[in-house]
DNA sequence: GTCTATACGCAGATAGAC
DNA sequence: GTCTATCTGCGTATAGAC
């Protein structure tokens, strides 16, 4: 965290209801992943906290403060996760509907975030690099060269033994990751094109969650 | 178009270096492409396009009024191509190899634009009925329901055939897309997590493009 | 810590000369 | 058609009272 909160230097808060500093913390957080940091505003972040907008000043110095602190956080929930379930020891065929279901359920529950993440990354690349520090933040460069590492160990093995084509770790996880993430970082794009209501679209997610994991493996066999 | 252009009830202009509205549209296009419409700014269009930041609202009435030119004209590149290759009568083996090419190809040439459109599409719902006019363009609501029929009935046939595993269109078009699409929209995202430089992506995508089809069709095998 | 009031700059938009 | 000059409102940020 390069910018320190000031209320933990000072006394307690007049413990009213929640800490405000989080309160404002989970209102940016809404508004920004709803409008985009150029399209929030800070008025809108301090109505959605019910606090007055200069205190959004008091406690983050500026917007762009603010806009990095919920960049950081919703980066770190969203790729650890990942991370490590790429990288574990699980059989790999086991960790391919380990991954589907993980982030489809994730995603399920935070459906803006990628498009959030893609918009933010895209209009400003400064936010690779704090990426970076986030999905990396157990030792800075060795989680993912591990992760891979493993991946291509195990894709070695099973390509040995006969159950799957050679594939590079990279091929392998961004076919994984797109055929997760897609449908709901373009959500506005495919129900339209779809032509899918929002009931339709939230079985089309929940079928895919049942399909996915098969159609994966079997694009893996020899 | 809902915003006419005020040159074309005018005599013709000048005549100096290329149309001005022509010039304007392009350096708006690579701007909000750039920006996207909330971080973009009408001066920094006018200069990339050498003229006076008055123009812009000579030609156009406002930036949301160019901000929606500059989007119906990235959809309609980008949209109609695909659903025409999609709802060809080709054997379905060779239009997954076709419609993965068009693709990649096209997406190569212009890397940023998935990124702009989900971003866009994301942060203003509103773009989303002006994308179904602008992939829809031939007639309304037609196109769509020709493609959808088109895809299941060479799905039942080749299921028929014992070819392929029974899904649906909407599936099989997400997963196509998905494949695709997401390399580029999540570039950053991707770059940063797998530690590829600018020349080590364009090789991903080179041995993406050659591997994708046949990735695809071996997951559509009984 | 939280409020009110206000400063300041910027960006979109128009008026009007040429 | 294209320019200069200007208006206006909004959004960030701060000063200062409570």
């Amino acid at each position: 965290m390069t910018v320190k909160s000031r209320r933990s230097r000072e006394a307690p808060p007049p413990a009213a209801d929640g800490d405000t500093e989080q309160r404002i913390l989970e209102a940016a957080h809404r508004v920004f992943v709803r409008r985009g940091t150029a399209g929030a505003r800070m008025q809108e972040i301090a109505a959605e906290a019910g606090v007055n907008h200069a205190l959004l000043h008091y406690y983050f110095r500026s917007k762009a403060a603010l806009a990095r602190a919920v960049f950081q956080t919703v980066a770190r929930r969203l790729l650890p996760p990942v991370m490590a379930a790429l990288g574990s020891d699980a059989p790999i065929e086991e960790k391919v509907e380990q991954v589907i279901h993980l982030e489809i359920d994730h995603l399920s529950q935070h459906p803006f975030l990628p498009a959030y993440l893609i918009g933010e990354l895209h209009h400003d690349p400064q936010r690779a690099r704090e990426l970076a520090t986030a999905a990396l933040q157990a030792d800075p460069a060795q989680v993912r060269p591990r992760v891979m590492a493993t991946l291509r160990r195990q894709i070695a093995e099973a390509v040995r033994a006969g159950t799957m084509r050679p594939i590079t770790p990279e091929q392998f996880t961004v076919n994984l990751l797109s055929l997760c993430i897609f449908p709901f970082a373009a959500r506005p794009m495919l129900t339209t094109m779809l032509g899918l209501d929002q009931k339709a679209y939230e079985r089309f997610i929940a079928q895919r969650r049942a399909e996915l994991p098969a159609f994966f493996l079997r694009a893996l066999r020899p």
